[in-house]
RNA sequence: GGGCGGAUAGCUCAGCUGGAAGAGCACCGGCCUUACAAGCCGGGGGUCACAGGUUCGAGCCCUGUUCCGCCCA
């Protein structure tokens, strides 16, 4: 006979069935098997990163999904892999170097990269192994890396492609430089923030001295660079400075007031200081007016050349210090007002970002992200939930063009050369032996590495081995559904979408789904440094990673924040734990048991096997149903209350007697309880694989793994009802009885008697069809009913379905508590029926209302009535008793 | 400035097409009843943020307000 201990210990557990299923290649993906397909791709991890509960999150969810449909039989694929991360792993490796006195420069370029990849052999494998231990069932044998030999060629293939299309370009623009990570940044890595500023207004004095014009800004430094002052052409308040020439402060520089309707004349003075070389905006001035550029920033967030030889090497914030000071003293400087401004942030290292005129190279969008606004407006990608589209919608249209290259090392370096002799660029697949205008050979490569988002644009497609024309491309291309968060909807999502479409002419998923992101008791996302986390590590640890899995599955409703408690996560160890308890009693009754978990059809059933039979069916369907629609956690929540709620509370209480019995009744519980408990195990295993396996296992099935065992189905045919209603009725007198024991401080041990009385037959034959089950389990030794019973003086009672439960207690009655006890029950009744009462005299309702609605409430104000009547009447006697 | 979420029990959250306000934890009372004290039985607890509106009927739909969070400019 299988014993199990009296506790669940997963750390044993868990690494077995890890090892297990790896070992039998379970999670392998196969291409050549028939089978209808259904693959995800993972969204890659950073390759030196560890295990949040954000991965923990996400990951959770895409293992529930990709067990579901591999346990309904379809060919599935979870495709993992990692991300190189440039920015982040590149700064990773940077603090270390500077930890050891050193830096990238002096290392050099090859070096520098050669140590990266070795931080990645150290590293890399910590978040697989962890992916692992959270029990995740992707198919290793697959694993990819953004920087592997197929992905970088997918990548040049790309960058070509689109190049030679016309669709990527380089050129001079404003684009976002973090001065500290030394390279530019996508207008989507910049994280703006409410900051407290100041607007300096600044006295331009007019060239042929006759006053001056006040402008306005934030950044004063960046005036070193103004190249103009522009005021709208409306501005009567400027109608005088038309045309005249102004001294730029400090510098003298002359530089002109010109025209633009882009000046808004709400804001500070109407005149606007224009910086080409740093300012978005103030660039498309210079452009239309064709002004001068002037940089006045160095790389790394000093003043350059440029500043003048007073303020050149210093920090930008400095010189900001310095030229306040400075205009102050030349009462230049005429106000400074306070002003809340958006501040943008380097989202890698949260630097003061610059806007910086440089060379770069940029992905048009527009004519990509047309097909991927049109793939969600026709129905090719569904997002889920549906309010996304909408924020997708909204970034796609407005979509600038993507600066796609960064001045660092780490990562995909830019396929393109340029020749020396004749200065031409070449773009090329494969490295070049010569330049394609003039045939020199003097090429030099572009140093510049590109945005590590481009590779992850292609990962549903270059993973599978494109470019090649794979059979994994055929078979799970496109993939079935995308899990993600919502927070990288335009960083990855909206790209893959677009490139997708373009690189293969078919989207990369069916569906989106968005989950929430998990914060902590504030609503703040989680980070490090803010020292909020809960690591998914030491709960698994403490609780088991299946009571971790779970409880993530349970809190991800389809909303925006998931706050995480950890009591939640102990709640659902206990789960576990109940779980294993009741397979516990199960193995406890099955050690004479010869048969299997399947039903033997030719076993005559009791009304409690056909109840939980019933239930276990229509629990499929419930899970099933919110699973389709990704409502995972109503899933979680429809087995955790069947399995505990519904077999352990009730139907394992139930079949006690008929254990005990022998015989026919015996044998039939044996084959429910194991065909319960099994098929239980198999609704649980995507949320807990691990439990379940281990429970499983020790079952008399067939098959070598619950991860490849069916999935329940519901059956319509099976479904019970007559038999879920009169169990209702039975459970209703249990709980009536538990509850005058309970109120009237019986000891739970004494056996009681109890008088039904009732002249409808059916609840009649209901009650003592099953009063074996009413005696059991409200522990109640004399049970009779019928319609002509004599309530005695000393007695506790009730009414249920309208029904009078007596309980005869002569000698142990407490008068006064059972008086309280049924005006406490009757206060309850009072409050409803006025609610109903009211509905139900009110003209309007009865005339508009559905007729099935108010005949509900008319049956239900009915059974009130009839229930306050009979709780009057003993209470009555009650009353007089006390006299 | 534009947009999107959220506000429901002490806490963390569900609540689907409008038709008797739910769970877990916490709390109170009673139980070591041989699957489980990580448990069992019973119980208390809500002006569904606020103000209007639509409707026979609103936690849910509409309008406005307050607060919290996020995204975009």
């Amino acid at each position: 006979m299988i014993q199990l201990e009296k506790k669940y210990d997963p750390s044993v557990v868990e690494e077995h069935w890890t090892r297990f299923w790896d070992e039998k290649r379970l999670s392998r993906g196969d291409e050549t098997r028939p089978g209808e397909p259904y693959s995800i791709v993972i969204p890659p991890p950073n390759v030196t990163g560890s295990l949040h509960i954000g991965h923990a999150f996400n990951n959770t969810l895409q293992d529930i999904l990709i067990r579901w449909k591999r346990m309904q039989g379809r060919n599935t694929l979870w495709q993992p892999g990692t991300d190189h991360a440039g920015i982040a792993t590149q700064n990773v490796v940077e603090r270390q170097l500077k930890g050891e006195g050193s830096d990238r420069q002096t290392l050099g370029r090859e070096k520098f990269i050669e140590r990266v990849w070795r931080w990645r052999e150290e590293s890399g494998g910590q978040i697989v192994h962890q992916l692992r231990k959270l029990g995740c069932s992707l198919d290793w044998e697959r694993d990819r890396f953004t920087m592997d030999e197929g992905l970088s060629r997918a990548v040049r293939e790309v960058f070509v492609t689109l190049y030679e299309e016309g669709l990527i370009y380089k050129g001079d623009y404003i684009i976002n430089w973090c001065p500290r990570c030394h390279t530019a940044l996508s207008d989507l890595e910049v994280e703006h923030e409410e900051a407290q500023g100041h607007l300096y207004h600044i006295e331009y004095s007019l060239a042929d001295g006759a006053g001056s014009v006040t402008v306005a800004t934030t950044r004063p430094e960046t005036l070193l660079g103004d190249t103009a002052v522009a005021i709208n052409p409306n501005d009567e308040r400027h109608r005088e400075h038309k045309g005249k020439t102004l001294l730029l402060p400090v510098l003298g520089r002359e530089i002109p007031v010109i025209e633009d309707d882009y000046v808004d004349t709400a804001f500070g003075t109407g005149a606007l200081k224009v910086t080409p070389a740093h300012d978005p905006n103030d660039f498309e001035i210079g452009r239309r007016h064709g002004l001068p550029s002037i940089n006045v920033l160095n790389p790394d967030g000093t003043m350059n050349e440029n500043a003048g030889p007073l303020y050149q090497g210093m920090d930008r914030f400095e010189c900001r210090k310095k030229l306040v000071e400075v205009l102050t003293d030349s009462g230049q400087l005429s106000r400074i007002e306070d002003l809340t401004h958006s501040v943008g942030h380097c989202y890698r290292c949260r630097t003061v970002v610059e806007p910086y005129l440089s060379k770069q190279w940029f992905v048009r969008a527009k004519p990509l992200a047309e097909p991927a606004i049109a793939a969600v407006k026709d129905g090719t990608i569904k997002i889920v939930p549906k309010f996304w589209e909408k924020t997708y919608f909204e970034w796609m249209e407005n979509i600038r063009d993507w600066c796609i290259s960064r001045q660092i090392w780490w990562g995909h370096q830019i396929p393109a050369w340029n020749c020396g002799a004749c200065g031409a660029l070449t773009v090329a697949r494969e490295t070049p032996a010569a330049c394609a205008s003039c045939g020199g050979t003097s090429l030099t490569q572009e140093t510049d590495v590109l945005d590590t988002w481009f590779s992850s644009a292609l990962w549903p497609f270059s993973t599978l081995g494109w470019p090649d024309q794979t059979a994994s491309l055929e078979k799970y291309y496109p993939t079935s559904v995308l899990c993600t968060g919502f927070d990288i909807l335009f960083f990855w999502v909206a790209r893959m979408a677009m490139m997708g479409l373009k690189v293969m002419g078919q989207a990369p998923f069916h569906v989106v789904y968005l989950h929430a992101l998990i914060r902590d008791a504030e609503g703040q996302k989680m980070s490090k440094t803010k020292g909020n986390v809960i690591d998914p590590l030491v709960m698994m640890e403490r609780y088991g990673t299946d009571a971790l899995r779970f409880t993530l599955a349970a809190f991800a409703a389809q909303g925006r924040d998931i706050k995480l408690a950890e009591d939640r996560i102990e709640g659902y160890r206990n789960f576990c734990n109940k779980l294993w308890n009741a397979s516990r009693f199960v193995f406890m009754n099955l050690g004479d048991y010869p048969g299997t978990c399947d039903l033997d059809p030719s076993l005559k059933r009791s009304s409690a096997d056909r109840w939980i039979l019933s239930r276990l069916n229509g629990t499929c369907k419930e899970v099933e149903d919110a699973l389709e629609g990704f409502n995972f956690n109503e899933a979680a929540s429809s087995v955790y209350k069947f399995i505990w709620n519904e077999f352990c509370d009730w139907y394992i209480e139930m079949c006690k007697g008929p254990l005990a019995a022998g015989g026919e009744g015996r044998h039939s519980a044996q084959n429910v309880l194991a065909h319960v408990l099994e098929a239980s195990l198999r609704l649980l295993h995507p949320f807990m694989p691990f439990i379940t396996e281990e429970i499983w296992q020790k079952l008399p099935v067939e098959g070598e793994s619950i991860m490849t065992a069916p999935f329940p189905v519901f059956e319509a045919s099976r479904n019970e009802p007559e038999v879920e209603f009169s169990m209702g009725l039975v459970m209703d007198v249990v709980a009536a009885v538990r509850n005058i024991r309970g109120e009237m401080n019986l000891n739970p041990g004494l056996l009681l008697t109890v008088l039904i009385k009732t002249d409808n037959p059916w609840q009649e034959q209901t009650v003592k069809a099953h009063a074996n089950y009413i005696k059991e389990l409200a522990r109640v030794d004399g049970l009779s009913a019928g319609p002509d019973l004599v309530k005695p003086e000393v007695a506790a009672s009730s009414v249920i379905d309208g029904m009078d439960l007596i309980v005869p207690l002569e000698g142990m009655m407490d008068f006064a508590e059972e008086k309280n006890r049924i005006e406490k029950e009757l206060k309850k009744i009072e409050k409803d029926s006025i609610v109903l009462t009211s509905k139900l005299s009110n003209q309007s309702f009865v005339q508009k209302a559905p007729p099935e609605v108010i005949e509900k409430d008319r049956q239900r104000m009915l059974a009130l009535s009839e229930k306050q009547a009979r709780l009057k009447d003993h209470l009555k006697t009650v009353e007089q008793a006390l006299r």
